[in-house]
DNA sequence: TAACAAAGTTAGATGAAGATAATTTAACGG
DNA sequence: CCGTTAAATTATCTTCATCTAACTTTGTTA
């Protein structure tokens, strides 16, 4: 089963609001998300519908079995995409934060792949250095291309 | 002006059937993006009304100044990402291909930016092989994470 | 314990992006 | 120069994801 862009966004929320929370409720999702409660209520019933959460009426909302293993794999990704994006580009905090959360919900399983060891390998089996990269940028970054 | 990347894409199409045919007509643009005549209809009038674009009635397409900038731009992002995609991180082209279509939308200038750097860099200024790594993927990619 | 505030819910509207079906135009061959 | 066909266009519908406004429930507290 795949989910929509949308409603891989709000399942990850409930994912992470639940790390740091204990309960999870409308309101903090569409805090997450900046959406309104009315747009919550029907993401939550779209997930129920797929198993994927538990949305007690006026209640709490909690991911199921299914529901968090599939919520891990996208934050995973997430994970992934900001650690390449911060630690090998050196794209600033927020910039690689909005970028990742948009393209975790498209790149192929097998990109996601090669894009992990990519960055073993790197780190691991080469001479690259972040820190040299960076100082390479600043000062090329007046002649791009 | 920022377009969604629904337009983005339609310009784009444009853009790069012109490169290989003289004329741009609405079939083509249609057959290209695999949607519906008046799908194309709809989004020639949006494009147009932004100035992108001149479209005859039961005519041409074509791109005005501004939209071929704007078209050129999207397509040098297609084009860096695929070959990041294909060229670092040895991905298959048609995946490589799906993949840049879909986040060339979203990528952050200076994300883009730092990626066209990075690949000069590592290509000029480490030891780093693709072909090396190809390997070494093939090899770990039972076991990953 | 009544009532009030905050949170949740329902109903219904909007806008984007696509589709189908029906109509109109263009253009070419006999 | 007329008729056929392919392409373009229009009108209308659907789905998705959001919203606002109006209502209900819950839980706290005076």
């Amino acid at each position: 089963m795949k989910l929509s862009k949308s409603m891989e966004d709000y399942l990850e929320a409930v994912y992470v609001i639940a790390k740091n929370k204990k309960v999870v409720r409308v309101k903090d999702v569409g805090a997450f998300l900046k959406v309104r409660n009315p747009s919550v209520i029907k993401a939550m019933r779209g997930l129920e519908e797929n198993g994927l959460v538990r949305h007690e009426h006026y209640g709490y909302i909690e991911l199921t079995t299914r529901g968090a293993e599939y919520a891990r794999n996208i934050y995973d990704r997430h994970v992934l995409i900001m650690n390449f994006f911060t630690r090998i580009l050196k794209v600033p905090m927020n910039i690689a934060e909005e970028d990742a959360c948009i393209i975790e919900h498209y790149l192929h399983k097998v990109t996601m792949s090669r894009l992990r060891h990519f960055m073993k390998y790197i780190v691991e089996k080469t001479d690259f250095s972040s820190e040299q990269f960076d100082r390479y940028y600043e000062e090329g970054a007046a002649e791009p291309k």
